[in-house]
DNA sequence: TAGATTGTTAATCGATTAACAATC
DNA sequence: TAGATTGTTAATCGATTAACAATC
């Protein structure tokens, strides 16, 4: 039975990983795998695989493998996507409105509560059935409601003030869609596509390796 | 004057951010600047700015730093942004509709030729003044135009075959939206939202380190 | 029990950081 | 020239992989 390590940042972004292809596997009623044909599945090595898993606690078991059902409510829990996560979306605009029309998120527990937004023109309306509200109002709504999440998907110009109204109004973590390096007090993950696309370029005018 | 070395996928992924960064610096009429003053407004480390920019050359110059011009102009020959690229999006969803409406790729010489959807009721629509084509056409056409990226955001079920058949039709890199482990024989860029939420919830629930 | 497979320690590999001679 | 700062080599740190004893 391992201990809790301390988590890299790799490990963090396997998590999810995992998470998905063991579902798979669930659905079509496979109960359980070891960590050699996990790791040929997806790709990883059969170490790695029980490298990670061990950071959080031994989950499988000597001769057996491990239990596919458990395995992934252990992953639930460490994600705490056993649990309901509330949301708040800065800026309806493609992005945000996008975002909001995911149902996606809804089943994995992420709910989105409001968008808000500077524009006149948008303000009122509703998006998939989530008002749009006027971006003074971000602060306040976050604290009455008690908001978990800022979604950042605003002008560039208004970014970093509008992650700094989410900390102060109590967001604990930030999920920014704006290329701009954010400093922020709470946890943060940016989706930069300009940055992703960019990448793609690269890898495509340099193949060889 | 540095040799071009095998170049990590962490260098990769800093390379967009040096280049956005720089790009501000630019514009806000600054001419030169050393790798110290870069790494402190970036949060990373001097030796680290020295070492990524020795993967491809000697930009720099001693005693002087580095020109923000012509470093701008390398990292876009690098990235190969510096040309522009095809693309057609396999789905006119929420998130291909979205990408299509977004002016920043277009800027960035990355042109959405077309959309390509299974739904009767979108073909034969536009977006943003891009065509919906039917997906049956999808690979003539990439192969009549010579299309460099497929981007997928289709169907989770759908998109190996379509991304297969973006491959079979000449496409030299893959962007992917849907949370699929992805098999192709040409560079792909994953955006997983899914996994990214789950990133920030786990660092939300984890906060101590 | 014998076989399978984990948990965990040790070895390797690669990326980051430090140091400093080269040079503008 | 003296000062600044790069390019580059060496040292450190961390992540991945290999090995194997523990154990189901």
């Amino acid at each position: 039975m391992g201990a809790s390590k301390r988590v890299s940042e790799a490990v963090i972004k396997r998590l999810p990983r995992y998470y998905r292809h063991l579902s798979i596997l669930e659905g079509q009623g496979i109960e359980r795998i070891s960590s050699e044909k996990l790791a040929l599945q997806m790709r990883l090595n059969a170490s790695q695989v029980r490298q990670d898993f061990n950071c959080f606690g031994g989950f499988g078991q000597q001769g057996y493998g491990y239990n596919i059902s458990s395995l992934l409510a252990e992953i639930r829990a460490i994600l705490a996507i056993d649990r309901p996560h509330s949301l708040v979306i800065a800026g309806a605009g493609n992005i945000g409105r996008a975002l909001t029309c995911f149902a996606g998120f809804e089943e994995m527990g992420f709910r989105i509560e409001a968008l808000f937004d500077v524009d006149p023109a948008a303000v009122g309306t509703e998006v998939n059935g989530k008002p749009v509200l006027d971006m003074a109002e971000m602060e306040e709504y976050i604290r009455a409601h008690n908001i978990e999440i800022g979604v950042v998907a605003a002008r560039r110009k208004a970014v970093q003030g509008i992650a700094d109204g989410m900390v102060r109004a109590g967001v604990r973590g930030i999920w920014n869609f704006v290329p701009v390096d954010l400093v922020a007090d709470v946890p943060t993950e940016n989706v930069h596509l300009s940055d992703s696309i960019c990448a793609l370029s690269y890898k495509i005018a340099h193949e060889e390796d």
